[in-house]
Parts: C-alpha cells; sequence; structure tokens
DNA sequence: GCACACAGACAGACCTGTCTGTTCTTTGGG
DNA sequence: CCCAAAGAACAGACAGGTCTGTCTGTGTGC
C-alpha cells in the first residue's frame, strides 16, 4: 500500500546510519547531534520526533549496528568457506578481513562500553548482549567442526582470544593478532 | 634541600591523582576540568599551570596510571607467589584480583584509547606501548616457569587470553574469564 | 617581599533539546 | 481533474547548560 519511497521512514534510517558511520569513527561522545543532522541532511525536529533524546539514538544506532556486524561478518566468513576452507578456520579469516577493512576501529560495542562508562546504560546492557550472541555463533562453528563436547569445552577459551584479538588489532594497528589467535584455538583444540 | 612538604609540587600530584582516579571511573571526556579542580581542591590556574592543556593531563595520567598498576599487580602477584603459587597461575590470580577490586572497571589504556580514537594522540601512543611493556612482563613469567623456548612461542597468545578476559570481565561484570583464560594458557603451553 | 596556590569571574565555543516557520508530497472530496 | 487539507521533513533561531582555557584578585608561608 505505499509506494514511491519510505515505507517506515526514510529520514530515520539515513539517521541511523549517518550516526552509526560518525559513532563509530570517532565515538559517541565526541559526535553531537549537530554533526549527525548535519551529515545525514536532516532537521534537527526530525530527528528528536524519532529519538526522544540522544541515548535512545545510541541504543537505535548499536542495534542497528549489529545487524549491519551480523551480515558483514557472514558475507566474509561464507566466502572464506566457498573457497574450502574449514569452518573455525574461516570464522579466524573474517576477522582478519574484519581487522583490515578501512576505518576499522575495534568493536563498537567495546568501545560504546567504555564511553558511556555505566553498565547500566540500555546501549551497555544490549552491547554485553550481543557479545553473548557473538559468541553463540562462534559456538555454532567449532560445534560443527568438532561436535558438541569440544565446542562446550573450549569455546570459551576461544572466545577470550577473539576479544583479545580484536583489542590488539586496534592497539597495534595490525591484523595479524587474528592469525596468532587461530592458531592458539586450534592448538586449543588439539590439546 | 626542601623540607616540609612539596618537593616537586603538592598539588601537581593531586590533580594528577584525583584526575586518574576520574577519569577511570567516568572516562577522560565525560570528566570536565572543572570537576577535576573540585575535587583536587585547586585553582584552575594551578592546574593549567603544571599542564597546558587538558591533553597534556591526560597523557600524565596515564604515565601515572601505568606506575599505580604496575606497583598493584606487582604487590598482587608477589602475595601469591610468597604463597607458594607458580609464576603463571600467579599471573592469572592477580589478574582476578584486580577484576574483583572496587570500582574495577577494565583497563584504562584500552578504555582511554577508545575514547580518544586517535592513534596518534600520545596518550593513545603510550597506552600502545604500555601494552607492549604488560606483555613483556607477561612473557617474563612465563619464562622463569617454561623456560625462553616456550615464553617465545605461546606468549603472544596467552596475552590475547589476558586482553580477552580483561574486556570480558567488563562486559561480564564477573572475575570468572580470568580463570578460564589461567586454563587455556596452561593448556596452550602443555599442548 | 616573593613565590605559590586558592577563588572565582569571564570569554567563546559547543552541547542537548525546544520552538517557529516553510516547503513538499500525499490524499481525498467534489 | 482540481484544490484543499494534512502529514512529513527542512531550515534555523533560541535557551540553558557545560566545556576548555584566560584573567584578575586574595591570602599564606618562607
Amino acid at each position: 500500500m505505499s509506494k514511491t519511497s519510505n515505507s517506515k521512514s526514510d529520514a530515520r534510517q539515513r539517521i541511523v546510519e549517518t550516526a552509526e558511520r560518525l559513532f563509530y569513527a570517532d565515538g559517541v561522545r565526541a559526535v553531537g547531534i549537530d554533526r549527525v543532522i548535519a551529515e545525514a541532511g536532516v532537521a534537527k525536529m526530525t530527528l528528536y520526533k524519532h529519538f526522544p533524546s540522544k541515548d535512545e539514538l545510541i541504543l537505535a544506532v548499536v542495534k542497528y549496528r549489529e545487524e549491519k556486524f551480523d551480515a558483514m561478518f557472514a558475507k566474509w566468513m561464507e566466502r572464506h568457506r566457498k573457497s574450502g576452507l574449514a569452518p573455525l578456520a574461516s570464522f579466524f579469516a573474517a576477522l582478519k578481513d574484519w581487522f583490515k577493512s578501512p576505518g576499522f576501529r575495534g568493536c563498537m560495542f567495546i568501545n560504546t562500553c567504555a564511553e558511556l562508562a555505566d553498565a547500566d546504560h540500555p546501549a551497555s546492557k544490549f552491547s554485553a548482549e550481543h557479545k553473548e550472541r557473538f559468541h553463540e555463533l562462534l559456538k555454532q562453528v567449532v560445534q560443527e567442526e568438532q561436535g558438541d563436547k569440544v565446542a562446550t569445552k573450549v569455546t570459551p577459551a576461544i572466545a577470550l582470544l577473539v576479544e583479545g584479538a580484536i583489542v590488539s588489532a586496534v592497539m597495534r594497528q595490525s591484523p595479524k593478532p587474528a592469525d596468532v589467535a587461530r592458531d592458539a584455538a586450534l592448538s586449543l583444540i588439539a590439546g
């Protein structure tokens, strides 16, 4: 029943996408509302109609970020799997693709938690839940390759390797931690 | 040749210690100069005489933080070693002590890098160097227990486990990742 | 008297959030 | 087909607060 342009809202989507780009690049506190509306090309009232406060915008952005990240990661992983790589190897290859992607600045969920400095903030809570979901994905990958028992045993440790690799990739400005993490993960499974 | 109070500067030290406490608790961007001087009980001009800009204060704070952290960590580790724990086990026990300490909010160096969002900022560069030094300490611990060859081989992976444990402890609000990391580290050495 | 630090006003920029208009598009009645 | 009504979003002024950084006095200990 609707047609030309917006089924939900054109402006809303533009705001979320712009805010996600700016928040990821410069941080949620460093980027002001004025900059978001300027770069999104919307009026201030339009933003405040869709998001009653900046905190609600931040929450909407991290939710959108999860969708976008999951899609990116799945696409990368799929490509490696189709080229013959094993499930877990594909996972770490995708991780490295992410580290090498232009504008990489670490995990937005970790960064946002660090910036907000408030574990009760809705965006912080959502970020913590995202990590659970991401580690669940990791567990499924391990499971597919190694079975239930091994997956249950080693996934928590591999998850630490993955998180450590993300942080180290940022601090060292290098994608290499992905390889270190992959080798260690395989060693944990073998051991 | 000086006497009663300040050999370098009493006020300077109070500023740095107060700023470190506030910056760690709430983040470097969330805490303003006004709050630092109010809680430190100094005049604004006193702060700006010692630190020409907030960026320079941030740099001084992370430098001080490294000293303080190293001392805390060494004290914790020493206690576990004196109680008979092996070097690497003492390291992870100290890590867990840190996670359980009141007001724990993760690694200040990681958090500051995330907030500054600028790899060229002096405080970001110092933070990256701190990580190198911290991992060097870890390597020495592994070396003492397992010798040069093993240390060179497994320390990079153990460092990822440690960083991952720090991040996970914050996001999950639990000290348990320290145990997961310890077990995985021992498994990597055995494997 | 002199150096140091406290106290607080001040400037100029920027922040979030509110408000008033204007323009454009869609929709529906005659 | 036409025109009016209504909704959505653009544009930008505005208020009230906070930010960094500067400046002028006042007090205090050597």
